[in-house]
DNA sequence: GCGGCGCTGGCAATCAGATTCTCGTTCGGT
DNA sequence: ACCGAACGAGAATCTGATTGCCAGCGCCGC
């Protein structure tokens, strides 16, 4: 379980920080450079490829490892996507915490998160704006993974969750919305903005195309009467 | 392609309807029972495990057929799933209309479509209230099937997805709600709805549980100001 | 400097399931 | 009764993931 371990470092970039060999044990320094390198390598992969196919012979050439080391590091494939969207999932909590700080008001501190998250899921074309990577894959990742195990899901969300809850009990105080449950206004705007991409595919129609500003849109308004 | 074109008899349920055979050749009817005796068992199957799954294996032998036979109807199994949904789909809309067809106003049709859509997609319990079959398991399909080959999902869709528009159409009319643009804002209503299921699973904690009259207020008013 | 332990690399072996293939058999139409 | 298409049984393939096995190798305490 070395994944889990490593985000003890104290700021949340376990994963990044190879320079932190001087304070750890060698070996461990040593464990932590090629776990890092078979994250890297996943994601060059699913940056040429644009899909999380590959396999994880192809991961472990790349990295000039072997399986048997990658099966030393991971249970298996799944936990490598999931390791994936940990760094993504961290990543993206700073960024968005940045955007909603630029903001005072409480319901544009919101409107930041939204679009923000929204960006953040989105896939990108090729000139991605946010992150290094192409998060599609990792996106699809993360629906599967509601799917079949919710509760890792959501402790990866997590923090992102918590932050929305915040923000919506601030907007709530100040009496810039009105909600019974914001946790359950939570889940809602969550998977509106996160998962909003997957309706863009359903309507190829361009003139249908759904925004990070209609997604907050639709969140704030729904259908205003 | 036996499964696109048994929909042409003229009032929808192709699947169903064996006791058609007089009218058509007997080969065809032959062929007709088994494709139906596949699509039974793997609804049995899905039904008992509460998950899709079963190998194509388990279909052939509950069904009393040859492997050599199942790949003689579908392509693959995700083409018995796709089936499967076409099903639902079917049933659903039948199941939908009628409920919508209950309500006058405007309004009063949007929200018996929202509740009795997000109702269909709803994973139930063992007091299953509508339909035949579990239908959780091909709840997950679609969401497979949107990331995966979205065209063919929203062709499923398509006749409710028209119906919902045509609905928001009625109520913008009406002046029962206020939307630009009506296609866009079906997506969202859509998705809502369909995939609220997969919000009741990041959040255990009971209090939070979204029902389909949450899912509908979301819709409505989104977060009131 | 030594022997052992644990981590490693390189493969081959195993496994699960889907999908194909082969070969007689059977069926329906004529 | 004859012919080609459809069928049933099962073995054979294939694609990856996952494991097992065995021989090096570097670091440890002594």
């Amino acid at each position: 379980m070395a994944k889990a371990d490593d985000l003890q470092d104290g700021h949340g970039s376990g994963w990044r920080h190879r320079a932190v060999s001087k304070s750890l044990s060698a070996a461990r320094s040593r464990a932590e450079q090629r776990v890092q390198r078979l994250l890297d390598a996943a994601f060059e992969l699913i940056d040429e490829r644009g899909t999380a196919e590959f396999t994880i012979q192809e991961v472990v050439e790349r990295s000039k490892q072997s399986l048997r080391g990658f099966y030393q590091y991971f249970e298996g494939k799944d936990e490598l996507l999931f390791a994936l969207l940990e760094e993504i999932a961290r990543e993206s909590l700073v960024d968005i915490r940045e955007a909603v700080d630029a903001e005072s008001e409480p319901i544009e501190r919101l409107r930041a998160f939204t679009i923000r998250l929204h960006e953040w899921c989105m896939p990108l074309g090729k000139g991605r704006k946010r992150g290094k990577h192409n998060r599609l894959p990792i996106s699809e990742f993360s629906l599967q993974l509601a799917v079949q195990d919710p509760e890792r899901l959501a402790a990866v969300m997590a923090p992102i969750s918590r932050l929305l809850v915040e923000l919506l009990d601030a907007a709530v105080a100040a009496r810039a919305i009105r909600v019974e449950d914001t946790r359950r206004a939570a889940l809602f705007v969550q998977q509106t903005v996160m998962y909003g991409w997957l309706m863009n595919r359903l309507a190829h129609n361009p003139r249908a195309t759904v925004t990070a500003g209609d997604a907050w849109e639709f969140c704030l308004h729904g259908l205003r009467g």
